[in-house]
DNA sequence: CGACCCCCACATATGTGGGGGTCGGTGCGATATT
């Protein structure tokens, strides 16, 4: 199908007159056959993507959305009446009604959670639609919750497989490469067609204080905001801590509310309506205050806390100045905020508990005593490493499967793995507060793109000592691969004065100086 | 990983310091209780 064709459909069926290239070469590309990762802002048109697609087929299209907010304001935004979610919230009998409409072909996109897909039965229903197209929204919650918080992630790749394997739309608005691989990997996706916009946002002006303690923090934080128009994001760590800012907040005299997932439904979706309307200025939240929100007018996110990794931080501040105007993203950090991000990074998945879910697997009896949501994870985990077959609860021994030991092995294998890429993101993200060299190049580099010159847009680039320190001195060209002999192979992201910022394969995120890289030969070309 | 709380010992009758334990973020969905 040529671009006119498609523009001439979005047209007709959503009365939408400008498509942008990448669209109607992922809209092809899907049409045809093809995976696509798209990693695109928000606002971009990601949505339009599988939505296009979706009416072009005559089989239904299956969503794959984490949040049933989500969800929901997606399918009220699709104003061609044939949208659906299928949900837990739903009564048994309604959930047969909407699969019995979308059999008979009333229904073009059908939005569902993982967890829906955990279930061999649901499955089987929705494979029997025969579905053209599956979707995969806010992708990067594979890598993000995959592993510990919604293991069910995880299964998503056998459950497209189940489905008859079409093709699949993997969106997300940020990944950095280890992310991207997650996906690719977790999704099974073949091949995919990458779309990715260029991640910079000059509206933006970055700006990252270091804090000696708590008092000096909530200081600097009444100050910053005193200084800064309209309304913002304060973003905490900790449920307590929100409480806590807010309540300073309010002391001095602002309107601010909390919000974390330790509050009731009704006082989340008070204060998010509120927010949403402009009649709330300030919200003080952990990151439950996330997807979802669409307010194009967020002047300034502020951070009093270090967040776990580059990819969250692009994320949260990527809620900032989404019209276009000019926004703030402010990081007031301290040292001691890494040991908490450092935890959550670190996860945990004994050798042990492993070992009890492969012995009892490959005995074909007996109980896995392990937790629920531990024992997906680590059935899934198994089942990538080729040791065991997954459908519902039940876990047997795959065929040709490697002995028990040798199972154990590479399943922890990959869990140091991740936690060390994991844990390698908190350093990223520790650096980009620390330095000062550019961080709008600096960010942008974890992510493996290039600027090629100040960003003009931080703290850094304003005070004078961006400039000093910028280099373009490479010693490899940036994207080149190269190895280590300690570290194995890695991909140069980008220099600092005297430093090179190198993400290996296995073991994450190094940051290496370019004089012992010189004198020892640290590192060779791939 | 580290903040914080509790408890205890300690030198002295109220505060300090140390040891040990606990807790910390995201949401789905199924199940139990009003």
């Amino acid at each position: 199908m040529d671009d006119a064709t498609l523009r001439a459909a979005a047209r007709e069926h959503f009365g939408w007159t400008a498509l942008h290239e990448g669209q109607t070469a992922a809209v092809r590309a899907l049409l045809g056959g093809r995976d696509v990762l798209g990693i695109l802002p928000t606002g971009w048109g990601k949505s339009a993507i599988y939505q296009l697609t979706a009416v072009l087929q005559e089989k239904p299209t299956l969503v794959v959305s984490p949040l049933l907010a989500l969800q929901h304001d997606q399918i009220e935004g699709f104003h061609h009446g044939e949208a659906a979610q299928l949900s837990g919230e739903q009564s048994a009998a309604h959930q047969r009604e909407i699969i019995a409409r979308a059999a008979g072909g009333e229904l073009k996109l059908l939005y569902l959670t993982a967890e829906q897909l955990a279930d061999p039965e649901r499955v089987s229903a929705l494979a029997a639609l025969e579905p053209a197209l599956v979707a995969v929204d806010e992708a990067h919650c594979v890598s993000a919750w995959g592993y510990d918080f919604r293991p069910d992630y995880l299964h998503l790749g056998a459950a497209i497989k189940a489905l008859g394997r079409p093709p699949v739309a993997a969106l997300t608005a940020t990944a950095s490469p280890p992310v991207r691989a997650d996906i690719v990997r977790w999704l099974g996706l073949v091949g995919p067609l990458e779309i990715a916009k260029d991640l910079d946002r000059p509206n933006i002006t970055l700006t990252a204080t270091p804090c000696v303690d708590d008092k000096q923090r909530i200081g600097r934080l009444l100050e910053v905001i005193s200084e800064l128009p309209g309304h913002g994001i304060v973003y905490a760590p900790t449920h307590r801590i929100t409480e806590e800012t807010t309540a300073a907040l309010r002391e001095a005299g602002l309107a601010a509310e909390a919000y974390h997932a330790g509050l009731s439904r009704a006082v989340r979706d008070r204060v998010h309506g509120e927010f949403h309307a402009g009649t709330l200025p300030i919200v003080v939240a952990t990151t439950a205050f996330g997807m979802g929100i669409d307010k194009p007018d967020i002047r300034w996110v502020c951070h009093v806390a270090l967040p776990e990794s580059p990819d969250d931080y692009l994320q949260e501040i990527g809620r900032a100045g989404r019209d276009g105007d000019p926004a703030h993203a402010v990081l007031l950090h301290r040292e001691e905020d890494a040991g908490l991000r450092r935890y959550f990074a670190s996860g945990s998945l004994p050798a042990r508990e492993v070992r009890q879910v492969v012995d009892t697997a490959y005995a074909g009896s007996g109980t896995f005593e392990v937790g629920p949501r531990r024992l997906t994870a680590i059935a899934a985990l198994l089942e990538q490493v080729g040791a065991v077959r997954t459908s519902g609860r039940s876990i047997r021994k795959a065929p040709h499967a490697p002995a028990a030991e040798r199972a154990v092995e590479l399943v922890m294998e990959q869990v140091d793995r991740q936690k060390a890429i994991r844990r390698s993101r908190v350093d990223m993200i520790r650096n980009y507060a620390e330095t000062l060299a550019c961080r709008g190049g600096y960010l942008l580099s974890v992510f493996g793109e290039q600027l090629g010159r100040l960003c003009g847009h931080c703290d850094n680039c304003a005070s004078g000592s961006a400039a000093a320190r910028f280099t373009s001195d490479a010693i490899f060209p940036s994207n080149s691969a190269v190895v280590h002999p300690e570290w194995g192979r890695g991909t140069v992201l980008g220099y600092e004065p005297d430093r090179v910022v190198v993400l290996f394969d296995d073991v994450g995120y190094r940051t290496l100086s370019l004089p012992d890289v010189v004198a020892r030969e640290l590192l060779r070309p791939a």
